[in-house]
DNA sequence: CGCCTATTTGACCTTTCTCAATAGATGTGG
DNA sequence: CCACATCTATTGAGAAAGGTCAAATAGGCG
């Protein structure tokens, strides 16, 4: 794993959300880093530390989970592009626990690195303000997911934003997307009992939307998995597209505008 | 109504965020707003505006409701010191509805303060983007709230949330809340049908933890609704106490830690 | 091959929803 | 000030979605 990875995938997903210059994102040339691996299940904040770091996703995932739910409740997915505990950076105080759904590989930089760059470039800044603010959109419609649809468009739903995140950092291109995660994620992330997620899980491969094998997940019927889950992916904040990073992403867009 | 109230209203809150100066609390002094009175029920902004202005609350409770749940899912609750749309001043598209429950007041100040106030004060900034931070956070405890509790618990997690806000802000000192909205809107934030949201409410009267009477809810037993929703602050953010607007805080807080 | 974990299945139970009807409040025009 | 219209709260009964428990399979990996 190079140094210049970390460098080119943040680059991407920042360019991704706002208009940046080639000065801008020379910038981040200089940010150093920690490369990690992480194991399966392994934690990477624990409740009640304080940050120090940011902890950029380059491969697999990473999940929040509550600390005080039973069941370990999910409270966000975070893929790779994304940094996971950006608000940390205002806020270091962590809420909850950061984990690996999955093998993942992270990116640790200081805080000190993003403070730095927000001073020294507005459209950084702006970059990285929009970042939180999909965080927040993305939370948002966790709410309405959970509040007013059903196990089965309920899942739907998450595997359409999973989807569409990873396609628009120009992963699962194909809609075959790496699932090292458990059944029982997804149920813990749907608030659904395992036993549960699993009928629903069989009802979609019933349905042909997708197929789920191993650790991937093929979706077979992107229309209909997004019909179903009513999924409308405005939210997300995607740019429409401009170059290498997203111009993928207008069949997507365009399949979605179709449905 | 003085345009003076909006200043203190909006100063109050802002200085319990973040450490401020008098010198950037006097920035506010040529905020200019428009102070508007809302009936119950009517929309501020619609899903699709593109908002131009910010909407601080001064008095009466705001509500963003989603635009495709059927029954009309409220996602977020606003009290007064909020900016119920604060989030606008980076990404104006507004997604969903808000909408007054009950009465409210509102002082409509145009995004450009904002953003001159944040570039001429950092701490304001600061303040500003905390503020952010806490509907983030608060967001995510919604998700929290929906995805582990159950119709009582989810409840009376809610009443204790929209309590501990009020305080923050110097209402509802002695546990009595305006309660302009409808055991459905109730209903609609905890995502339960209002008959069973009824329910739920007898229920927290026969424990005698509660009176909902007419315009008022009444908290009778705080330590005990605190106990059973399993109610931890923390995620608000609260500034432990400095002065005005949060001293009075300092009861709430020896209560819940004693439970 | 054998262990450990993840998935799958069946039976039964609980919470919550839906529908429908009643009662209470609030508000309005005459 | 009353009668009606409307909205909100309350109650009961039956239905549905999803949860729990327990056991059986199926994979993955040393």
């Amino acid at each position: 794993m190079q140094a210049g990875f970390a460098f080119s995938k943040l680059a991407d997903r920042l360019a991704s959300l706002a208009p940046v210059t080639a000065d801008d994102l020379h910038l981040l040339a200089d940010m150093a880093s920690t490369i990690a691996h992480l194991g399966s299940r392994q934690t990477v904040l624990r409740h009640g530390d304080d940050a120090t770091q940011c902890c950029l996703l380059l491969q697999g995932y990473l999940s929040w989970q509550d600390a005080e739910s039973a069941d370990g409740q999910i409270t966000s997915i975070h893929v790779p592009g994304d940094i996971a505990n950006l608000h940390t950076l205002h806020r270091p105080r962590v809420d909850g626990n950061l984990i690996a759904l999955g093998p993942a590989i992270v990116a640790l930089v200081p805080h000190r690195f993003f403070h730095d760059l927000s001073a020294r470039s507005p459209a950084m800044s702006r970059a990285l303000l929009l970042m939180l603010l999909t965080d927040h959109a993305i939370q948002r419609n966790w709410t309405v997911n959970l509040g007013s649809r059903d196990a089965l468009t309920r899942v739907a739903h998450l595997l359409c934003e999973i989807t569409a995140r990873l396609q628009s950092v120009g992963l699962a291109r194909d809609f075959r997307l790496p699932s090292p995660f458990t059944q029982s994620d997804l149920a813990a992330a749907c608030s659904i009992s395992p036993v549960h997620a699993n009928r629903t899980i069989q009802e979609l491969r019933r349905c042909n939307l997708l197929q789920w094998q191993g650790k991937t997940v093929m979706i077979t019927d992107w229309p209909a998995l997004v019909r179903l889950a009513s999924f409308d992916p405005t939210y997300l904040g995607i740019r429409p597209s401009h170059e290498d990073a997203s111009s993928h992403l207008k069949p997507l867009t365009a399949e979605v505008a179709l449905v």
